[in-house]
RNA sequence: GGGCACAUAGCUCAGUUGGUUAGAGCGCUACGCUCACAUCGUAGAGGUCGCCCGUUCGAAUCGGGCUGUGCCCACCA
């Protein structure tokens, strides 16, 4: 078989993901006799395009579920796809007014049509991608959230928050574009600094029995235009230049209106004068305390942010020319105090850049204390585990101060709230009530008529549900809850979840809690939260900032496995993953090398004619052997248990260098002087046992040596690495001496090259090398001299009783090198600052050896070891001065 | 303002219950196309472990303080 000599991953990667298909895979059901395993996605967006972040987030996911797969769990990975309401619509929104067309003019009805047209069309785009990243997901279980059986599920939980009175119905300040005209979510509207001012303004004082005699206050404001709205002014409680002023009252400027003055904590006496106005219709905060204070609300504005008949003779004009005229009846009035600049961070609308209004309107919403509780105790108790665990603190934190959660938006792609109105019974409701039930029918379907009065003249309500709505059902709604399915009693609870930070609270924190409430078990027993994915500079990657890199473009370039392995070793638990296209090339030069490794196994196997049926191996080890089998074993075991505990750049750390510098430094190299059947079947053994070792992390290029592995030999092996099992470790007889004698044998090799490099003599140089060895080395070094000999570039390997000069030596060997001519000066260099570096080192030893405090209070061991030390190293420092002698 | 982290080689990070001359990868330097691999090999340079105090025979490791950085939440009238 002719093998080229760059690995070439375009080549191979889509067929053996189509055999893996093929095969079926992916698929897991429900088999009692297995533990079960699984892992549902975080379901990216339909609109999404795969980026770095799902890549990271994809990567590890995929990685669990092989890794459990090949233990023998019954391993699921549940994909699916999330309806993204209002990052959907706008596509679809953008596509429309390209034909001069707005959503209203299609009615919504159409709209919708279009929405899944598109959907249909577009919708499984990343799927697709994902796929290229090699991610083994069951993809006949797919799910969307916006599937007909889901919806189901959204309702059905809708009606039984509202039932149990979770869900109530209120007026709220929100985020609203006036140019859209539509509620944004706090997502939407990225605060933005922007340069704006100070005005300050005297509302005057009226006049009143008790004592007061000033004639007005100055009240600091950005935003003059809303004071028309002012219902109330504000000062600290702490704040003593006020505090006459309680149950004072001032007048309004310009509309007249009398305002109480109240006291709060939440006022800022460092902030302007110390005095706020107070604004319910107009602003969060303000709004907040006139539900406390019990204060009147006066909306001023329009949908379009045009001032409306409140606003008196201002009334239609935008706010920007509103505050201008304004300001001006207020200078004329000689109640304008004065302007300063100041820096104002506001919500901008990121689709048009507007800025937001905040706007006062009825929203529904969810109480989340009453379903938090429940949620903080599982963590507390760490029914549910968060790796890493340092983010527990920040999810109890987040828990502890949670508040309700505002669940309806005023777009048209999403699930539409199950409310009804009965338009009769709303007649004989005032406009302002907040929370009544009148009038209100929760159903999961049309009721044919009012239950109260029987009237037939019922409305749905035109919102949509927040998308994480429909999101915090997740692990247990794609597996079609609340019929009980086999799925959902095997698979769920599930085993772990894998994220971002970002959305710990809009939807991990959520799906807790949603899945206490309605399955009373918690979703998963793992959190495992990733880090952002930044550029070189630590700058969040960003079709904005156009500092992505397309992962595509490096599974293009260097291939899936590349991209997997260099985002795993890189990425250290939890840690943020600073990229740069040069970062990839770890994972396109390890596979290259484990390419190139079994290149050259397979091709001297078929060169020398060898015939493998079978890979004992186990009678008949020689010491190198055993060292390698030594050293595999220990990957096997330090891998297995890193990513059992998900840390898995220390367990593709552990691969990378047993394969690189153990595997291929030494053994192959070894190899190659007696490349016999029974060397041949230890290469293959060992390559077979990393090969199952890195498959979760480079399932490609394993399954491709894999596959030739097989059709290079006679073994009797799985279909697929895919469904091999997890190696295990290989019972090994090995005394710790017959480690040593082989550690001292590379050490040898290694002084050599040293040597060299210090003489300043070409490696390529072959020297004469005479050696003593101790007696349990004798016969190892004697069988070993060939690869000692090629690995050290040596002309010749003597045995010796005793030696002129020794150059090295240790435990095990002393040798001396013949020499015709070196770089005296280079070497002398060398010698001096080794000598002088382990004098220091000598010193220090020598100075806690004589520390009496040391001697007495230190573990009897730890000062046997220090005086070990000593030893040695004194007689290493003698055999340098020595080669000074005599080479200076 | 509240909370959570982090601070170790030029860069990205390891460093297990306190006992090393503080490690790895990348980068850098020198030499080398040694018959799997130059996407390679060999060797090397490079750090007073942010600063200060304390506990200890002994601190990168434990405690306190300081400085700096990052993240999350709230607020910005």
């Amino acid at each position: 078989m002719n093998l080229d000599k760059k690995y070439n991953p375009k080549q191979v990667e889509e067929n053996i993901y189509n055999f893996w298909i093929k095969e079926d895979y992916f698929s897991s059901h429900p088999t009692p006799n297995k533990k079960s395993f699984c892992i549902v996605i975080p379901p990216p967006n339909i609109t999404g395009i795969l980026h770095m972040g799902h890549a990271l987030n994809n990567t590890i996911q995929d990685v669990l579920v092989r890794f459990k797969r090949m233990q023998g769990y019954a391993s699921l990975w549940m994909p699916g796809t999330d309806h993204a309401g209002i990052a959907t619509q706008n596509v679809v929104e953008r596509s429309l007014s390209n034909r001069g067309l707005r959503k209203e003019d299609i009615g919504r009805e159409e709209f919708l049509k279009l929405l899944w047209e598109w959907t249909h069309k577009y919708g499984s785009t990343i799927i697709e991608q994902l796929k290229k990243l090699g991610a083994s997901c069951d993809w006949k279980r797919a799910r969307f959230t916006m599937d007909e059986e889901y919806s189901e599920v959204v309702k059905e939980v809708f009606v039984r928050l509202y039932e149990k009175g979770l869900i109530y119905r209120g007026k709220y300040i929100i985020n609203w574009c006036p140019r859209c005209k539509t509620a944004l979510s706090d997502e939407e509207a990225p605060y933005k600094e922007i340069d704006g001012r100070l005005y300050y303004i005297k509302y005057p004082v009226k006049k009143s029995p008790s004592k007061i005699t000033q004639e007005y206050v100055v009240v600091a404001t950005t935003r003059p235009e809303t004071m028309l709205g002012d219902t109330a002014l504000a000062f600290n409680p702490k704040d003593t230049r006020y505090k006459w002023r309680k149950d004072a009252k001032v007048i309004l400027p310009i509309i007249g209106r009398e305002l109480r003055v109240i006291e709060d904590e939440a006022v800022d006496p460092d902030f302007g004068t110390g005095l706020v106005k107070v604004t319910p219709a107009h602003d969060p905060l303000d709004f907040t305390l006139a539900k406390k204070y019990n204060l009147e609300f006066v909306n001023i504005m329009n949908e379009d942010a045009t001032l409306n008949e409140n606003a008196k003779e201002f009334s239609g004009m935008d706010r920007f020319k509103a505050r201008k005229n304004i300001l001006q009846t207020l200078k004329d009035e000689g109640l304008f105090d004065k302007e300063e600049p100041h820096k104002i961070s506001a919500g901008h609308c990121y689709r048009c850049g507007t800025l937001i209004e905040p706007r006062l309107s009825t929203q529904w919403f969810v109480r989340m204390k009453p379903l938090a509780e429940p949620a903080i105790k599982v963590v507390e108790e760490d029914k549910i585990k968060f790796y890493p665990s340092r983010w527990k603190k920040v999810y109890l934190n987040w828990m502890y101060n949670i508040q309700d959660w505002c669940i309806s938006r005023q777009i048209w792609w999403g699930h539409r709230l199950p409310v009804y109105y009965c338009k009769r019974c709303q007649n004989n409701l005032s406009e302002d009530t907040l929370s009544d039930t009148q009038g209100i029918i929760v159903s999961k379907t049309r009721p044919p008529e009012c239950p109260v009065c029987g009237s037939k003249d019922l409305v749905q309500d035109e919102d949509v549900l927040d998308t994480w709505f429909s999101s915090w059902l997740w692990p247990f709604a794609v597996f079609y809850w609340p019929k009980q399915t086999p799925e959902l009693d095997y698979f769920y609870p599930t085993s772990c979840l894998v994220t971002a930070s970002e959305i710990l609270f809009f939807w991990v924190a959520r799906m807790i809690m949603a899945s206490l409430e309605f399955t009373e078990e918690i979703p998963f027993k793992d959190v495992i939260i990733h880090g952002t994915v930044r550029d070189e500079k630590g700058f969040k990657m960003s079709k904005s900032l156009g500092n992505i890199i397309d992962p595509l473009e490096i599974i293009e370039k260097f291939g899936a496995d590349s991209l997997r392995f260099s985002l795993m070793m890189l990425a250290s638990t939890g840690a943020d993953v600073y990229l740069s296209d040069e970062k990839f090339l770890v994972g396109r030069n390890f596979s290259n090398k484990i390419w190139n490794a079994s290149r050259f196994i397979l091709t001297r196997i078929e060169e020398e004619n060898i015939v493998i049926r079978d890979l004992e191996i186990k009678d008949n080890l020689d010491l190198v052997d055993k060292w390698l089998i030594y050293h595999l074993n220990q990957t096997v075991e330090e891998v297995t248990k890193y990513l059992g505990i998900y840390k898995i750049n220390e367990a593709v750390k552990k691969m990378y260098e047993f394969f690189w510098h153990i595997f291929c430094d030494w053994y192959i190299e070894i190899s190659k002087d007696n490349f016999n059947l029974h060397k041949a079947k230890m290469l293959v053994f060992c390559l077979i046992h990393f090969l199952k070792l890195i498959h979760p992390v480079m399932p490609f290029i394993s399954e491709h040596i894999f596959q030739l592995i097989k059709s290079m030999t006679e073994l009797d092996l799985e279909k697929s690495i895919m469904v091999a099992n997890w190696p295990k470790k290989v019972e090994l007889v090995l005394k710790d001496e017959e480690l040593e004698i082989m550690d001292s044998a590379i050490r040898m090799v290694r002084e050599i090259r040293n040597l060299k490099a210090d003489l300043g003599i070409p490696f390529s140089e072959k020297l004469t090398v005479t050696v003593k060895v101790s007696e349990r080395c004798k016969d190892f070094v004697s069988v070993s001299k060939k690869w000692i000999m090629r690995l050290a570039s040596l002309k010749e390997l003597e045995l010796k009783d005793n030696l002129e000069r020794v150059l090295f030596k240790n435990k095990d060997l002393e040798f001396n090198l013949s020499l015709s001519s070196f770089d005296r000066e280079k070497f002398v260099v060398r010698l001096n600052k080794k000598i002088s570096d382990l004098e220091m080192h000598l010193k220090s030893i020598s100075k806690r050896l004589e520390n009496i405090s040391f001697i007495k209070n230190a573990p009897q061991e730890k000062v046997e070891e220090q005086r070990e030390k000593f030893t040695d190293l004194s007689n290493h420092l003698q055999r340098l001065k020595y080669l000074k002698d005599i080479f200076v």
